[in-house]
DNA sequence: GAGCTGCCTTGACCTAGATCAAGCACTAAT
DNA sequence: ATTAGTGCTTGATCTAGGTCAAGGCAGCTC
């Protein structure tokens, strides 16, 4: 359990003592495919970390319809800042594929904060991570075309993984399409217009970018 | 400077002695309306208390279109993460009136953070609820209409204010027609609509709900 | 290998809201 | 009083992307 705990950026510098109490208390969960994991207003009772697979934070409208606010993969944790607090999830969380979590009890993390100067440390430079992720989201959902949200959501890719030209998508087309504020049919034909025009190569569920210069270009074009 | 300094959520509770060691460090800062306070990208050497007035954080389009990310008002801290973690400021500020501010040095935060254990916490704490603003930003930005918009922007007021009906609105309507991801026309005319319709009142700069039953209605029909 | 089932794509249409273009109301300066 | 400036409204178009509907294409199970 401690290994997997120091795969999270949040616990990677800890010593196996500060990570002990923690680790004893923390529980495996494997989800199945869809299954939910909380609801919106539930009690946060824990907080999670992925080990394996994905999850998809989203919420309802009025009328039921979904819209996906994050998407969470490997080594990420989330509601970390409502277990901290003690508020109830503002999100449903359920699982995009075959999952494994560590749930981790809100009063041992509140319990370690008050303990361990270090971590609350790491938990403001996570929520601060988070924060300037949701300034982008606003920035492109607000106004950005189709083709430049698209454009910059691929680009995203790129810039973390380095000279990787090629990205297997973390969820189905209809979750990311979703997450970027699209019609699935909408992310479907931006796609097929960029293969057109030979940016981009789409073989199974990999997606080869040929030339990112022009992705760049898409992005930055109104 | 004490005294305007726990006008803060941020501060309120702190003792003299907490508060003492941030005061002598602080200035007071005077803006013109229109005064650009940083830039994104600038090095974030402060961050800041609205004391009088309000500021606008925003970014720029690649075509050089603004964006309004939050307006902050009186009473408000902002730049608090990106000066504890020493990154750049990630918006644009100016001021959107004359506006009065004190500039608290990073240093001084950061300094802080590390001997009061209870500013960790609030500072989470306040995090934490920017976050959730930026939840229901991104929720309404993706799929609410511009009516839906509006409607839940007006009641967002109610909320806080709890019984009193009449809002004056913090900034000029284009700037609010820019935070909700809507032209200065559109906003006019959704707000034209629901004046023929009964449902509010407008005088000056001062609206009135009428019906905040049939507000929550548009709210929530698609 | 026949038939499901879930994803994805493609096409035809339609509508919300952006854009373009006047004009109006109020204030402030000359 | 006249002009000019700024914010707001209103009307007339235009268009990106949403909606509706019809297949296509795996990967399953039986």
């Amino acid at each position: 359990m401690e290994v997997l705990l120091r795969g999270a950026p949040l616990f990677n510098s800890f010593t196996d003592a500060d990570l002990a109490p923690i680790s004893a208390a923390s529980r495996l969960v494997s989800l199945k495919l869809g299954t939910l994991l909380f609801r919106e207003r539930d009690p946060s009772q824990h907080f999670f970390l992925v080990i394996k697979g994905s999850m998809r934070l989203y919420r309802l409208t009025p009328e039921g319809k979904e819209k996906v606010i994050e998407i969470i993969s490997q080594g990420q944790t989330f509601a970390e800042a409502v277990a901290l607090l003690n508020k109830p999830y503002p999100v449903y969380a359920s699982a995009l594929e075959p999952t494994e979590l560590i749930a981790i009890p809100s009063q041992v993390l509140r319990d370690q904060v008050l303990v361990n100067q270090e971590l609350a440390f790491k938990m403001l430079a996570s929520l601060s991570l988070r924060i300037h992720g949701f300034l982008n989201d606003i920035h492109t959902l607000s106004l950005a075309t189709a083709q430049q949200k698209v454009a910059g959501y691929l680009l995203a890719f790129l810039e973390q993984s380095e000279d990787e030209q090629t990205i297997r998508l973390p969820a189905t087309k209809a979750m990311i399409a979703s997450r970027l504020g699209l019609q699935p049919e909408t992310f479907s034909r931006v796609l097929s217009k960029m293969k057109e025009q030979g940016v981009i190569q789409e073989d199974k569920n990999q997606i080869l970018i040929l030339s990112s210069s022009a992705l760049k270009q898409l992005r930055d074009t109104a």
